[in-house]
This record gives structure tokens, C-alpha cells and sequence, in this order.
DNA sequence: AAGTTGGCCAACCGCCTGCGT
DNA sequence: TACGCAGGCGGTTGGCCAACT
């Protein structure tokens, strides 16, 4: 027997989200908290997924979200970090407190990766010519050290907000 | 003005991990 | 120890819209 569908497909809203549901979503976040998704449609009467519920709170209702145009700060660190750590984009968001992982991996494919291709078609070395840390790595890294700054071998983060990555 | 193309980004899908029992 | 479930993550898709022909 397979594994069963994280929820009911039946009856189960897809799609874009209206700011009705927006609403439902965050003043029942304000007067619980994030976390036990699995309650927060049958709570809200939402008719959408648990996982569809935190992707919409993390990625775009979660306060302290910055949107729009990253800096050419952001932008540096992103690609360090991405020379650093590879895709693992939740891990890079942890250093950007105002970016989701989905904006980072977003700004990452539609516009860093084409970049960085036309500065190595120039000629340009940047700093994705590095091998990223492997998965073992990483983890011989996670086994020899305790703290998840510790474990980039960069700066130090000023605020992790999010939990640390997976493998870790 | 109408049709086509390409970029952007919100959201979905499926896999993996950690935790509780 | 094994199993089931919820949450987390990265890859991918699809719809919208602006630019172009």
C-alpha cells in the first residue's frame, strides 16, 4: 500500500489564493501560531491543503517579508552562498531573514544562473566555479561541529529565523 | 490592433526526514 | 525497532503580463 495523499483531494481548492482566504489564513496564524497545518483548514474552514496553507504563510504572509527587487548585496551573497552550499536554497534563505527560499530559488533561476552563464561565456570566472560543499561534506561537517553557523565555514548569520536545514 | 513569444513568480508535486507511538 | 504521519525542501509547472513582430 502506497503511501496516502497528505489530504483529501476531493473537495480540496487549487490555484491562486484570494485575499478572502489570505485573511482566514493569517488571523487564524495571529491567534495560534504557526505550526499543526494539519488543523488549520478543518480550524479555518479553508478549502486547501495543510501544505498549501504553510506555503502561503512562509512565502508571502509570513511577516518581515521583503519583496521586489534584491539588493546589490543580496544578489553577492546569494551567489557566494550558492558557490558555497549548492541549491539548497532553504539554507542560503537563512541569511536573508527577508527572503523566502522560493523568492531566492525564483531570483536564482530567472535571473543569477543566465547572468553567471554570460560572465563565464565572457571570459569571467565567478564564484560558482567553486565545488560546492557535497552531502558528505556536510555531514562530516554537521558530526565535527555543533552550531549551524559553524557548519558554513562563512560569516556568522545575524538572525536564523528558520529552522536549520535538513541533513544537517 | 492582434497575435506570438519569453520572462517572472506563485503554487503544486513528490520525495525525504524527524518525531511520536 | 518498525511504522505512520506531518512538516520541510527542492524541482517543476502553469498562468499572467509585458515586449516584440
Amino acid at each position: 500500500m502506497g503511501r496516502p495523499p497528505c489530504c483529501d483531494k476531493v473537495g480540496v481548492k487549487k490555484g491562486p489564493w484570494t485575499p478572502e482566504e489570505d485573511i482566514l489564513l493569517v488571523s487564524y496564524i495571529q491567534d495560534h501560531g504557526p505550526g499543526n497545518w494539519r488543523a488549520v483548514p478543518t480550524n479555518t474552514g479553508l478549502l486547501r491543503c495543510s501544505k498549501s496553507c504553510r506555503l502561503r504563510w512562509t512565502n508571502y504572509l509570513r511577516p518581515g517579508i521583503r519583496r521586489g527587487n534584491f539588493t546589490d548585496h543580496e544578489e553577492k551573497l546569494i551567489i557566494h552562498l550558492q558557490a558555497l552550499l549548492g541549491n539548497r536554497w532553504a539554507a542560503i534563505a537563512s541569511y536573508l531573514p527577508e527572503r523566502t527560499d522560493n523568492d531566492i530559488k525564483n531570483y536564482w533561476n530567472t535571473h543569477l544562473h543566465k547572468k553567471l552563464k554570460k560572465l563565464e561565456a565572457n571570459g569571467v570566472s565567478s564564484s560558482s566555479s567553486h565545488q560546492p560543499i557535497s552531502k558528505g561534506q556536510w555531514e562530516r561537517s554537521s558530526k565535527l561541529t555543533s552550531t549551524w553557523q559553524s557548519k558554513l565555514y562563512v560569516m556568522p548569520c545575524p538572525s536564523i529565523s528558520r529552522t536549520v536545514p535538513r541533513r544537517s
